[in-house]
DNA sequence: TAACTGTATTATTTATGTTAGTACAATTAG
DNA sequence: CTAATTGTACTAACATAAATAATACAGTTA
């Protein structure tokens, strides 16, 4: 279900956060569906059991998922107009990004046209629902 | 010059990084300007000069600074069109931005209006050249 | 009851960050 | 030339964080 690198720089339980949230945004994890159990992922990623509990005590901590003793941890559904902060993070990393761009020289109309080319791809991979 | 954060779980070394990162995107540092020296700077800051060294040595690597021994570091600048590399790994960090902001209920529309104002910030702010 | 779930705890090992102290070669100001 | 600056390199010590290991306990489910 998911793929690590263990040569990277980057913690494991980190990279599975990454990972797990980039499932969860992208509709590929369903609301209310069931995560692995923390010891068939620890299995099947040959790393320790307490590795994954560490990543899914931090997806809970930032409101990606909830978990139930004895029953197993599941995606929380989003509810818009909930996370006004988490917002304002994104947007400030939208202004370095841009920042950047017109640093290298990406022309800012450019810009514009690579954001409405990846809105449209993100909208269309909607039809999942 | 700068401000840290010691209370941060980010390593010293790292923050300084994205701190003098932001500084020569935003054009606050100009081309070929000089930076404080590794003593010096460590100084002001009340931290050991082997740590700036190390942000340094990371800001060369990748291709913000260039130092020279007995003279001094210095903002390296940049030339359009050489830096592909990161320019699609920033379109890749747009996109999950995009993802994300999509999950949390920000219609389309309004993504692409909040680049806007970002844009005409940004390049109102470039009128320091 | 038995087999699952998340959670907690302690200990150990390993990797990383940070400080400290010293040293050397290149550059620059006097 | 000399002295003071610059970046750079190196070793050692310490502190913190990451990861493993081994149990244990309570809630849930078949």
């Amino acid at each position: 279900m998911f793929e690590l690198d263990l040569r990277s720089r980057a913690p494991v339980y980190e990279q599975l956060v990454e990972k797990i949230k980039e499932l969860i945004i992208n509709n590929v994890l369903k609301p209310d569906q069931q995560l692995p159990a923390v010891r068939v992922l620890a299995s099947e990623l040959t790393i320790n059991p307490n590795t994954i509990q560490k990543a899914y005590r931090e997806l809970e901590h930032r409101g990606y998922i909830y978990s139930v003793p004895g029953k197993g941890s599941f995606v929380k559904p989003a509810v818009p107009g909930t996370n006004d902060a988490r917002l304002q993070a994104l947007e400030n990393e939208l202004g370095k990004i841009i920042s950047e761009m017109l640093y290298l020289g990406v022309p800012p109309q450019e810009i514009i046209t690579m954001l409405k080319k990846l809105l449209a791809k993100k909208e269309g991979g909607k039809l999942d629902d």
